[in-house]
DNA sequence: TGGTATATGCCGACCGTCGGTATATGCTGC
DNA sequence: GCAGCATATACCGACGGTCGGCATATACCA
């Protein structure tokens, strides 16, 4: 049905859309970019993380080792960049047909529902 | 986390913001609204209905029998009508972002990821 | 010595959706 | 007359993505 994808999902791939970034990273930025409301588990972001890497979406970019801790940076691909543009469109296209029926909706009968 | 409600959840909520719909003809304008990329599942459609009734989100407006095929009409509360109004907001500012690092993504390395 | 931050990873549980089936009735076409 | 499709509600098992918790390891601070 071609399903659109979950928020957690939208949320790292749009993280990793500014710059490369290792996991905890993505975490920490979708946590900014949602003014905290979105805290990603570590279970979903590194299930996700590999999900998305099976699907081509994103791709390992580099590994560093810092303070003897891994960091595996990912980046988005090509597909990734593609598939994030669609989601965008996605977004947008239903929030203008919700908005549009809110409104009329407000204009006909104001407040009257219980 | 307050999480952010699926796809098929917020075209249901929608699709009621219009007017009050019975669940064959929530489907049929799911379907329309998204140009025909979501066909909801009557499994689908008839637990959500269920559900959102318990969170109070939508209630039953009315019953008909039409050809001796029962209609039940389902219409937005107050709640249900300010949940989507604040879905819809999460959508409109999750695109924004999303946009914006993609644009600054073009003009950076205009094309050059894998 | 204990607690928090960093960082990756595994695990069982849950919940919403999927896909199919059941149950009826009415309409259309062969 | 009967098959097939549209209408309309409802239940069921399965699946997938997320949740919540735990494990592991190091560094830093109180």
């Amino acid at each position: 049905m071609l399903p659109g994808m979950n928020e957690p999902t939208f949320l790292i791939l749009t993280a990793l859309a500014g710059e490369p970034m290792h996991g905890y990273a993505v975490i920490e930025d979708v946590e900014h970019m949602t003014d905290g409301r979105v805290r990603l588990r570590a279970g979903t972001l590194y299930a996700a993380l590999d999900r998305l890497r099976g699907e081509g979406l994103i791709e390992v970019d580099r590994e560093e080792v810092v303070q003897s801790r891994l960091r595996r940076y990912y980046r988005l691909t090509g597909a990734g960049e593609q598939s994030l543009e669609a989601e965008t469109a996605r977004l947008r296209a239903q929030a203008t047909l919700a908005e549009g029926r809110l409104r009329a909706r407000r204009t006909n009968f104001g407040g009257a529902t219980a």
